[in-house]
DNA sequence: TTGAAAGCGCTAACAT
DNA sequence: ATGTTAGCGCTTTCAA
């Protein structure tokens, strides 16, 4: 910066001015100074800029892994938003245990970023509270957190919209499949359940805990094991809610594989809306990580400007049922009990 | 920092020696100086370290989006590696071409960070010409560029293997099916349009302006048009080898709903191997994306030690073909020239 | 509107 | 093995 005030022939107080595009720099030597910085090619380190001012011009993310279409469109619509703000973005990515042990011991991020977005984890309470003190707005994305602010999904009315689509095609026999070892997703994984639960409920259809099972996603054997279990029920189950786009494909692919046909034997409904979904026209739960993404990025950049300002401010994503081609109405002579006169449908 | 020596009795250098892991701090100094630190809730501020040390301990990566399978993977095994060095990741995201301009009027990465990985891009002479004079190694991932470093896939090997497949089962009359708008991934394209025709030139069959043909990625409208444009010759192809996995998918999609059989009527290839890949039992060329980001992050370690050694290094990494559900030999009667009884299907 | 000077938090050279 | 001191490149008083 002393180069480019040398050759301006003005002082570096008056290069900082002027790049930062402070109102006090007559025209005349703002062109002379910018000139002087093009022709050296200078650009200001934030480092620098950072010690004194206090702000590092970054926004940090805490995310479980960058390699799923969940965190690939938050993050993606979150950058679009902070180079409009002319923000950087750094990525602390904690795929394991160890890793976040790690992280909580050092919190590297502190004082080396203006807020921190920490997506998905299931935090315990003193996780949070190392989190509290960390010195800047910490926003959680896609859970909720009591008392701070978050920005999430309603995966409780998604699956609760998801589970009664069902019921209304006349399934009594639903299964849920949870998904484990999604590495930071336990949080939305126990509110879909309780929305299914709740649908259920409504609907005076008991809970069954057979119903209910795990699996991993993303691989085909395990969706054929979680199959496995629950074709071998006494009374199967109709239909089959996975909680994640990934499983219920899987499932489908096992079950047409067996020649059992989806989803004229079996409906199969899925929840995120991932491409996929579309490629194999299933239906689904969608959600929008962009739209999540976005938000919580909003919501960093007005903390940053007043950290007290909206603390414990929620905001809550709409879910929306996409009914493709997997689920269809009970078929005749299926379903439960003496039960329903099949093939009845939505009504 | 002073909090951290005065807590502990001793100067700030010292606290700096500890904290950095220098050996030349006695056993129980160390001790004092790493209870104070905790106790305090130290971190030390890498924008006011870096000031001194020349050094930012971030990486930067410039790539056209974050939301895809390729980025995803790549990005999530760079983190894994700078993670273990001890170094940040921050993200540029350039998705259009007035974002690009802006990037390369101001190189906002100059002074902040000690590498720079460029995925992907297609960049002009004068853009490259920037990069080289700013003051950090550059290294060039998913493209090959003269003279410095890059990190690619055998893109051409991988395109001529697919098409020898193909060949070898009997098909003469291949599609190649371009993807365009794929924002940044253009120079992969052309490879694999060169691996293509050198194996079609190898087997002596004649190369085909009519059977190369380019369409949108993960649009299923789109693929439908590129399907009635390739049916609707003179000559149709019996295989279809996309450069793109959802490009694959959304070929198959629309000849089954047409009632054409896949691949007993006409096979599909894809390149890629994303997960969908399985799922949909897609024949395709695999390259491994994360092992792309782990040698490109290797190299660039290897730059900041020492930024004269591995100029112009390249790195090559190998593609796969695994024939799945997709590809199959040609039917009886099928083929060129005098071909075809229609509705031939299954020999 | 501009300049001089102090200092942000740290590291590195030097001294002890 | 530890302390002292001088900056790193910038922004921000304060004074002119």
């Amino acid at each position: 910066m002393a180069d480019v005030a040398e050759r301006a022939g003005v002082s570096t107080s008056t290069v900082s001015r002027t790049l930062r595009g402070l109102s006090t720099v007559s025209p005349e030597v703002r062109a002379r100074v910018e000139k002087a910085a093009r022709e050296l090619n200078f650009a200001v380190s934030r480092q620098a800029a950072s010690l004194v001012t206090g702000r590092t011009g970054t926004i940090a993310v805490l995310v479980p892994t960058l390699d799923s279409w969940f965190m690939g469109s938050a993050l993606s619509s979150l950058a679009t938003l902070l180079r409009a703000a002319g923000l950087q973005l750094s990525v602390y990515e904690i795929p394991d245990l160890a890793e976040r042990t790690a992280f909580f011991q050092h919190l590297p991020a502190r004082r080396n970023a203006d807020a921190l977005l920490v997506f998905s984890f299931d935090l315990t309470d003193e996780e949070t509270a190392r989190l509290d003190d960390l010195g800047m707005p910490v926003i959680y994305v896609s859970r909720h957190v009591d008392g701070r602010p978050s920005v999430y999904a309603d995966d409780v009315a998604g699956a609760l919209h998801g589970t009664r689509h069902l019921l209304n095609l006349g399934h009594r026999r639903i299964a849920f499949v949870q998904t484990t070892g999604a590495r930071g997703f336990s949080f939305s994984s126990e509110e879909r359940l309780v929305g299914y639960q709740q649908a259920l409920i409504e609907a005076g259809v008991p809970l069954d805990d057979d119903l209910v099972v795990a699996t991993r996603a993303g691989s085909k054997r395990a969706a054929a094991e979680v199959l496995g279990t629950l074709l071998s029920l006494r009374e199967p189950p109709t239909a089959v809610f996975a909680e994640q786009d990934e499983v219920a494909v899987a499932l489908v692919w096992n079950l047409r594989r067996t020649r059992i046909a989806v989803p004229e034997h079996i409906s199969v409904l899925g929840f995120d809306d991932q491409p996929p979904a579309d490629w194999f026209d299933l239906s689904t739960v969608a959600q929008s990580p962009s739209e999540m993404g976005r938000q919580a990025g909003e919501l960093a950049l007005k903390l940053i400007d007043d950290p007290e300002g909206e603390q414990g401010r929620h905001v809550v994503l709409p879910t929306q049922l996409i009914p493709r081609a997997t689920t269809a109405p009970v078929a005749r002579g299926q379903g439960e009990g003496e039960r329903d006169r099949p093939g009845a449908g939505d009504a």
